[in-house]
DNA sequence: TAATTTTGTCTAACGGTGTTAAATTATTTA
DNA sequence: TAAATAATTTAACACCGTTAGACAAAATTA
């Protein structure tokens, strides 16, 4: 097609270049996604992004400082993510305690569907810590569940040590069995579903109390 | 000492070699652990372990296949560990009700006093699924808890489902709770404490239902 | 005791990793 | 077209897990 003809006459071949380096630097963390999808986030490895990318391996330096900051990236990427989902899944609902199960609901589901996300946030290195830095403010997990648990609770303050530890319950039990399910695929999904929406439901009731 | 005298001249030349064999067996996966425990689990090579017991590295594959069996062995060691702390704190009561809670805390204490251990049994390569082939029978978490909590429940067979789901919500949330406490040091210890007795209660309520 | 076999240990190497510096090629500028 | 700049690659370093072959020490046999 026309288009490379265009671009070289019709625009300045810097803001050519500047948008080709950027599809580059998306390229390279599509490839790197692809691989651990493939093959495991173990098997990532900096020479075969750049066989992808049919480029070779110090090329990648040009666009990200080492191997750490292209997980660190896609971590980033994933938390946006299920920050979206969550989000989503809360804006369908309006009573409280159905919000609250959505989200988590939301949360679970993203943990199955995007599971190389999930363990490149939480399982691998752990580094969910950097979480409050990467996302723009009010787009955590947190953020996003305290002002219906606040609320319930009949706490003006999301930020409440209350609000914050029934947070805190919520998001372990859900990680946990998320956790074990990863790993012992054996359980029944029925099971799974059932201890779920038990713990979710259970710690919804304790709220009000 | 004439420790050594004494084995030569009173004992089979075959047993002492065995023995000493054992012994480094024994010295590589101590070392192992020691480096772990130093610098990480990301750090342990086998030319580290050589240098430590100070061999070179072949020769460790004369008594482990590969890296892997070894990180293997000590997974083994940590379960042993953990089954041995929570037996330990069950046998200290006798009320049910008392008998969990002592359980889970001594799961939970293990969890920090013995983090790498832990990190390596459910952190790093999540090979926490083996945990059934590796243990003597009668001596994973769930053998220990399942009796206390059918038995709460008013069921006869350990087995049964509903026990079942009940024991893994109670991992669930104490696992989630670790995992999330190994990231984030930020929150309180006393927080935590809190979180974890009021789950482990709320849960246990709901047992006699 | 001397020769031979076995055992223990090490050296050297292979193919892989992340990463860097220098050389080379292609592109833009004068 | 010549010089300067940018893009890309080659080569290398230091590490990794692992294996094969050389070598020396010990045990066994003659």
């Amino acid at each position: 097609m026309g288009a490379s003809k265009d671009e070289k006459y019709h625009m300045g071949s810097k803001e050519r270049i500047h948008r080709l380096k950027e599809q580059t630097r998306v390229n390279i963390l599509d490839a790197a996604y692809d691989i651990v999808k493939d093959e495991g986030w173990q098997a990532l490895s900096m020479r075969k992004i750049a066989d992808k990318i049919e480029y070779t391996a110090p090329i990648i330096y040009e666009y990200y400082a080492n191997k750490e900051a292209i997980l660190l990236e896609l971590t980033k990427k994933g938390f946006m993510l299920l920050a979206g989902r969550m989000q989503e899944a809360k804006n369908k609902h309006t009573d409280l305690a159905d919000q609250l199960e959505a989200m988590w609901l939301a949360y679970w589901n993203f943990a199955f569907e995007e599971k190389e996300y999930y363990q490149l946030m939480f399982g691998v290195e752990m580094n969910c810590c950097i979480m409050d830095e990467i996302l723009p403010p009010g787009s955590t997990p947190y953020d996003i569940a305290a002002g219906p648990i606040a609320e319930m609770m009949g706490i003006s303050d999301p930020e409440d040590d209350r609000v914050c530890t029934k947070y805190y319950t919520y998001w372990s039990i859900i990680h946990g069995l998320i956790s074990i399910n990863i790993v012992r695929k054996g359980t029944s999904d029925e099971i799974n579903r059932q201890i779920l929406k038990d713990a979710i439901t259970g710690i919804t009731r304790s709220l009000k109390n």
